[in-house]
DNA sequence: TCAACGTTTTGTCTATGACAAAAAAGGGAT
DNA sequence: ATCCCTTTTTTGTCATAGACAAAACGTTGA
């Protein structure tokens, strides 16, 4: 009569690592502060984690991401954590009114992406595209509903996998959009892309379907390229703006600090503007950048761009 | 006269591992066993490993993944690795002759995407997509060309954004050709995503295609799904088939741990079904799990689900 | 309200030892 | 030669414990 689940209930350190993205060594630095987690030993003395303990890390993660920090939480319960994060949910600080305007429909987009109905939420999309038009479905529709889901998701109320399949879903519907506009304009030239700890791609996006329908010329290296190889593809492009996105996870000082390496190493004449709801771009906004804070915004830095070197081109 | 690029020619051992895909520890137990790689160290005696090394040690991984052993080849200066990798690349197990046939064109292909003429490069996919169908143009096209962009980049021939460029340029024509297939197929219902270490979304594209073709339902949960999350979404969706997707860079345990894990958590009913041209995968297939190393098998193992589910279905 | 400064928290690094699992090598027997 | 079994070598990962920088926090003073 053996145990084959044994292997399923109890997970290595290096399977916890995977699960909860915390690194082997702050597992084990945890365990040695703070007493948790608390795995039990195998045979050769190796940390076996009980699915439990990996569920409140995986709380606790999530937690941290919003803004938490671990040894506050540490020590609660799943149940505890859980209320935590609904409180946090309700917080005025992230209340913002844009999210009121659309509320119903955007609320009702929300349950449709929960539904697990993947072909009704793209028809629901679809639909709304044709009858508002690219650019008001992208700031009326996809960027509301972006921020609610990615919300919903850091208070827990959203799986992961739930979150992916609307990204998916949405990215379908944008890049279709995006290659239906005729590509008459020539500058400016932006590239488009984020930096190597931001995975997230809908923001760039967005703005590519905003500029696009502008006349902008847009190069889009997809996400996470290195600060110096966005330096040689601006260069390589002959690139007049590069375009970056940020979202609320990502680490402030890492946007800090690539943003003005990136300056540092671009001549003056290429531009950065430097996109998303992430905090630290509005608290400390870096010398010499263009911050667009909100995709309203967009069309003025454009028309902006636009009226500074309409003479001065043609080089 | 400072030197902005002492952060750009050194690497922390964490960035190390980024690139090179070789774990924290390995890095340090090579060093103290065979004496390379030989960081130096900062003021704070902490690992700092020129570029030099770096590269050096990806051509050293590149080795292992087709068979070598570091001990043997870890004293090699780069050019005499790259010497050995261009031995076994003309030895008659790696050749596959999908690669011989179209060689002249993929070079073309590879060729045009150095150019930086993005306009250009998508121009000559969508030809070929229009001359050669979405069947025949996804396995004579994107896959070889997809690895010899990654082979040219792993030997330094190739900058990351050029691959960036690259892959972007293919995922848009690919994702357009996607939708334009119709959707009257049920089942199999199939899940296609990668484990959270893997970033790569090209081979998800490439079998989202072949088997929309094939009158499969599939579901794509992009990159980047934790291991629980595809079990929820597995669930919650209905599915018969888990896909995922493996490069060559992903670190062979947490492929093989992932995929046990995954398995022990998924019902048996569901399958899964493990592809991409990452060694471990041959070497030491997982039980219960069906490794598909070529694209031309996916067609047979669909076929092969199809028979073996045909009666018992109608649930 | 905001900037500046000390304090606490927290993640990552270092070093070395240990050991299991994989791979290679040795040694008959077919 | 080829196959199978055992022994040896190789190799990656885990463990422990100490250290410190960078980030976050709290407090003070303008």
């Amino acid at each position: 009569m053996d145990l084959p689940d044994s292997t399923v209930v109890h997970l290595s350190i290096s399977a916890v690592e995977r699960d909860t993205g915390l690194s082997k060594d702050t597992l084990r630095v945890w365990e040695r502060r703070y007493g948790f987690p608390n795995p039990l030993r195998d045979a050769f003395g190796e940390r076996i984690y009980p699915l439990e303990q990996v569920d409140r890390l995986r709380a606790i993660r999530r937690l941290m991401d919003v803004g938490h920090r671990p040894g506050k939480i540490i020590g609660l319960e799943l149940n505890e954590l859980q209320a935590l994060s609904d409180m946090s949910a309700s917080s005025p600080s992230n209340r913002h009114d844009t999210e009121q305007d659309h509320h119903p429909d955007v609320q009702f987009l929300v349950d449709t992406a929960k539904s697990h109905d993947v072909e009704e939420l793209r028809r629901q999309l679809g639909q709304r595209l044709l009858r508002l038009g690219l650019a008001r479905f992208v700031t009326e529709v996809v960027a509301p509903l972006t921020q609610r889901i990615g919300d919903a998701w850091s208070r827990g109320q959203m799986e992961i996998y739930e979150e992916h399949l609307y990204t998916e879903s949405m990215q379908v519907v944008l890049r279709n959009a995006i290659s239906t506009i005729p590509q008459p304009g020539d500058r400016p030239r932006v590239l488009l892309t984020t930096f190597p700890s931001e995975p997230h791609g809908m923001g760039l996006l967005m703005v590519e379907a905003l500029l696009a329908l502008e006349g902008c010329r847009c190069v889009s290296l997809g996400t996470q390229t290195p600060v110096w190889d966005i330096v040689l593809a601006a260069t390589a492009q002959n690139i007049d703006i590069v375009a970056l996105s940020f979202s609320p996870v990502m680490n402030p000082n890492q946007v800090l600090d690539g943003l003005n390496e990136l300056r540092a190493k671009l001549p003056r004449s290429v531009e950065i503007w430097a996109g998303g709801k992430c905090p630290v771009l509005q608290r400390r906004p870096p010398a010499d950048i263009r911050v667009i804070s909100e995709l309203s915004d967009l069309a003025g830095a454009l028309a902006d761009w636009r009226y500074r070197n309409c003479r001065e081109t043609q080089e």
